[in-house]
DNA sequence: AGTAAAATCGAAATCGTTTTCGGTAAAATC
DNA sequence: GATTTTACCGAAAACGATTTCGATTTTACT
């Protein structure tokens, strides 16, 4: 019942524990003979090599640990998706944990992958993160890093984003040219990059629009729930009359506010343009369907893992890595939500 | 820039392995004054044991493997979630495979986790595995195993589920006690156990109220989706102009269906009214909201969690284990989508 | 036949930790 | 003072695979 190791084949076919060894890794120095006679009776046995000590012998587990900050997350479980599919294809298998926006645990988090030993870590930081000790830690262990989405820039590693300033503007842009004149904009927490990006794109686009930019119009979503886009629809609806449009951090945000002016009756997008971001599945199939900006989850992922696997080949010949930041496109998605 | 091992304490304390060892794991037979040492300094130098070598001593990795069909799925990320942060708390690590629906996948990514040797697998079966070999395998090998919401009754291991039958009793008695009278039902493929269970729940609702079962007017989705919805909508409203209630394998199905219903101008629910299944969030959100049955995917992931740290603490006892199959409830979640 | 080259094998060290089992020294007992 | 007990420590053998390096045998070549 116990486990095949290399010692049983040798005992049986009379021959060392070296030669097996060699004969499976098909050595030059062991005769085609013994070879044979080898992987016969391995194949016979189902013999399996124990990775425990494989891995102690290579220094190496052919695993890698993936942090993100919630899993069921459409965005998010697309980059997953990405992630564990193709890193299993280059023979990976992958951790995956979540942070919950938790700075603490995120921390923590660190440090089970690095006792671990992953061959590298692939991340996406918290909305809370500030103090960034953990992730120096993971560079100074030597340990590949890629950060995806939510990253820092002070961090000196590889990095795969979209770029939300970008994204922001042409999110504006679309609902200016499709005839909105005063735009709001429920933005993101005040902290990650990328929320804040987001409201630097929307805030150039007015200006090159020849928009007023006014403050007012702009609410800053915590949780970046469906309430909170419920909620200040309802506050533009009874206290900014004069907003015609609307620019929402993610489709969640954006699917709250349609959710309030479809109950209230107000006509999307004849009254009211909106427009998310993200490209949810579930803003195509809400009525009206939410016009978005195309975040690619899926690509993301690939790219990321690409980027780590790289990393880790490199640093085990002891290479210089180069680090890279890597830009991934995205594009308007227009839909019923807003008229153009 | 090596990483520390206890031999390097040893030396720097000029005592020996042996005794470093037992002073971190507070054995009794060394002194508090080498203890303390021993310990002050493993934290001075950031000392983390190496899990390869711990690995092959205990034979255990503190790993678990989790199998799922896919991952972009509100069901099965919710149960992923309950299961890496449970585990997490236990000292446990998980690593994620996704079979895509492929039986071959499936075998392939077993013979991984066994390789890996992982402490326990958990597993939701791919709706294309007829074949249960590499399920049988896992068991001969002594590894726990879990499945859980898609099971197989031939295997003796422990199963976590919900009852379907009287899932999907519910759902339909509930589109009768509405005032539908000629109820349709969108079902599953026709291998998957739950997808025959909640088409016979159906069946014996329309029985137990008599109302006649009409076989013309229950249409099988393959892949389980938004355009099946949409498309057997369209095929009611056509060609089934008396149906008034329907009765979906799953939400996403059914929001198809109401998608198609908002488009041609039938009232829901007043014409005609459906309830989906699974309780996405994205059906508490699209209008009108859709009536479905709430499917504890957290519970099971928790549950289920839990069982197979269970199997594995009695496996590496060598006490026998007792297998247990553990039935979640369900509930009706009535919205606008039936007139209740 | 004698030597050089090639082919084939295995002993042993190593990876880092855990654990058993003896051994020595100090303390307690008679 | 002799003996037993207790406290403390370390040598060594695992766990199973990999790899270096030397040894032996066989073949090839003068």
């Amino acid at each position: 019942m116990g486990e095949v190791t290399l010692k049983q084949i040798a005992e049986e076919l009379g021959i060392s524990v070296t030669t097996v060894s060699k004969a499976l890794k098909n050595y030059a120095d062991v005769s085609p003979k013994t070879k044979t006679a080898v992987i016969n009776l391995a194949n016979k046995l189902n013999y399996q090599p124990n990775s425990f000590a494989v891995n102690l012998r290579t220094k190496e587990s052919k695993t890698i640990g993936l942090i993100i900050p919630e899993i069921v997350h459409h965005f998010f479980s697309n980059v997953v998706n990405a992630i564990i599919e193709k890193a299993e294809k280059k023979g990976y298998l992958v951790i995956i944990l979540q942070s919950n926006e938790s700075e603490e645990l995120e921390k923590k988090q660190i440090d089970l992958l690095l006792s671990k030993r992953v061959d590298g870590i692939l991340m996406s930081l918290s909305n809370n993160t500030k103090n960034l000790d953990h992730l120096k830690k993971v560079i100074e262990h030597n340990v590949p890093l890629v950060l995806f989405d939510k990253i820092s820039k002070l961090l000196d590693c590889s990095k795969v984003v979209i770029d939300d300033k970008s994204a922001g503007y042409d999110a504006t842009e679309h609902l200016i040219k499709s005839g909105c004149k005063k735009i709001a904009h429920f933005r993101g927490p005040l902290n990650p990059q990328g929320s804040i990006d987001r409201f630097l794109g929307y805030k150039k686009a007015l200006e090159d629009y020849n928009l007023k930019f006014d403050s007012s119009i702009v609410f800053t979503c915590e949780k970046v729930s469906f309430n909170e886009g419920y909620k200040f629809a309802k506050k533009i609806h009874t206290e900014h009359k004069d907003v015609d449009g609307i620019f929402a951090i993610t489709d969640l945000v954006g699917i709250g506010a349609v959710a309030y002016f479809n109950e209230v009756g107000v006509k999307i997008p004849k009254q009211i343009g909106i427009i998310g971001f993200s490209n949810w599945f579930m803003a195509s199939v809400i009525s009206p369907s939410l016009s978005t900006i195309d975040q690619p989850g899926f690509e993301m992922g690939k790219k990321s893992l690409k980027l780590l696997l790289k990393e880790i080949k490199a640093t085990k010949k002891g290479n210089q890595i180069q680090h890279q930041t890597v830009v991934l496109p995205t594009k308007v998605i227009k839909r019923n939500s807003t008229a153009f």
